[in-house]
DNA sequence: TAATATTATTAGCCGTGGCTAAACTTTATA
DNA sequence: TATAAAGTTTAGCCACGGCTAATAATATTA
C-alpha cells in the first residue's frame, strides 16, 4: 500500500505547499504526464492520504502530511548522516538521500535518529522533522525579504539544484555565515552584500531561495 | 532494464550455486511461485544475464553473475558500513542491508568503500566482491570438514537467520574465535568443541554453516 | 515399463504506475 | 460574451512482476 512512487507524490505535494495543488505543477515537479497525476491523485484520495476536488486542486489530509513528513525526516537524518560519516559535498547529499529515503525502516530510521543525537537541521540548514511530523517553529526569513542595512546570518540553503549550490559555496556563501546588506537594485531586487569584506551581488531569484535570521 | 527484482534473482542465483539451479529452488529462495520464477529466468534470459535450458534449469552468464557480484557487493559493503558507524547487532544488519543494497549509486558504494579502507570481509567473515566482481581466494573450510583434534579459527557466520546468529553469540562463537574439535560423534555427526576451556557440542547442521581455517 | 509424483512451463488474470490521445472544465482574451 | 487557450480528466494502452490453474516434461517407484 505504500510505494516508492506513493512516497514521491506526497513529498512532492508538501513541497508545493499546502493547498490547492494543480495536477500540472505536480506533474512538472515528478517529471510525469498530467495524466498519471490524476491517476495517482484518485488512488491516494481513496486511501485518505490526499484531498481532491475535480478540476480544483488537491491538498494533504492529515495523513497525507505525516506520510510525507516520514519522507522529509528519513531524507534529511541521511543528509545529516552521509555528511557526518562520509564527509559527501553538499551537492551530492540531495541525490544519494533520495533515493535511500524509501529503502529506510523505522529501525534504522531510529538508529541514525541516536546516532546524530536527534538533530533538528539537516547539511543545508532544513528542519528535520521529529517521529511523528513535528517540526520546530520555523522563523526563519527569506533573504529577498530583509531590510537594507540590516546584518543576517545565513540559515537555510537549496538541497536541490546544485548549480545554486555551488554558486553559493563559489561566493563563500555557506550556513552560519554573516552579511550585510549594503542595497537592492530597485529594477531587478538584486542585492549588493558585504561578505568577510568583499562585496558580491546576489540576484533576485538567488535571494529568494535563500533564508536567514536577521541577526 | 534493471529492478529490484531482477537483483534479487541474480544475487539468489548466486547464492544457490552456479550451475543447473531449479525453479523451485529458487521461487523457494525467494518466497515467490514457481510460476513467476519461471516467468523472470526468461526474461533476464532474454537480456543475457542467464542461461536456461527449459526443465533443466538455469545458470547465471558472466554478465549476470557479475550484476549479481555487485549487489552482493553493496550488500556487504552497507554491512560494514552500518557497523561501524552505527553499531548495529549482526543480527539486524542483514535485513537492513537488504533493503538498502538496491538503492546504492556507483559514487555512493565507492564513498563507502573509501570510507572503510576498501574492506575483503564484511562483519560476518564474508568475502566483499571488488568493484568488477573480483573475490580474493577463498580458503575457509566448513567447520563440519574439521578433523578431529585439529585448532581451529571461526572465519565466517551466516548473515541470514538470526537464530543462529544469537546461538552462536549465546556460546561465545564469535569471528576470529579459537577452537579445539575434541570429538565428533558418529550417529549425528555432531561435534564436541573446547572453546575458552568449556565444552560446547555444535550440532551438524550448524557446523554446515560456519567457515574456519585450521591453525 | 507403466503409473505416479515431482518439477517446470504456459496461459491468463491482476494491481501498479507509466504513457498518448481525446474529451471536458475553467480561465483568459478578443 | 464568444472563442481560444490552458489545465484537468478519462479512456485505453503498455511493461512489470506478482498470482492461480492447467498442462507438459522429467523422475521415481511399483
Amino acid at each position: 500500500m505504500t510505494s516508492i512512487a506513493r512516497e514521491d507524490y506526497l513529498k512532492a505535494m508538501w513541497k508545493l505547499g499546502s493547498s490547492n495543488i494543480g495536477t500540472l505543477e505536480l506533474a512538472n515537479h515528478l517529471k510525469v504526464t498530467p495524466a498519471s497525476t490524476t491517476k495517482m491523485i484518485l488512488k491516494l484520495s481513496e486511501n485518505g492520504l490526499v484531498r481532491h476536488k475535480p478540476y480544483k486542486g488537491a491538498s494533504l489530509t492529515e495523513i497525507g502530511l505525516k506520510q510525507a513528513l516520514s519522507v522529509v525526516r528519513r531524507h534529511r537524518l541521511l543528509e545529516t548522516f552521509l555528511s557526518k560519516t562520509l564527509g559527501l559535498s553538499n551537492e551530492s547529499l540531495h541525490v544519494e538521500a533520495e533515493r535511500l529515503e524509501h529503502a529506510l525502516s523505522k529501525d534504522l530510521e531510529n538508529s541514525i535518529a541516536k546516532y546524530l543525537n536527534n538533530p533538528v537541521r539537516d547539511p543545508h540548514g532544513h528542519p528535520i522533522p521529529g517521529p511523528n511530523g513535528e517540526i520546530f517553529n520555523n522563523e526563519d526569513i527569506l533573504l529577498s525579504e530583509c531590510p537594507i542595512s540590516s546584518t543576517i546570518i545565513i540559515r537555510q540553503v537549496p538541497d536541490e539544484d546544485s548549480e545554486i549550490l555551488i554558486w553559493l559555496k563559489h561566493n563563500g556563501v555557506s550556513l552560519g555565515q554573516k552579511m550585510y546588506i549594503k542595497s537592492k537594485n530597485n529594477f531587478d531586487d538584486s542585492l549588493v552584500v558585504e561578505i568577510n569584506n568583499s562585496l558580491i551581488e546576489i540576484s533576485s531569484n538567488m535571494s529568494k531561495l535563500v533564508y536567514v535570521t536577521i541577526e
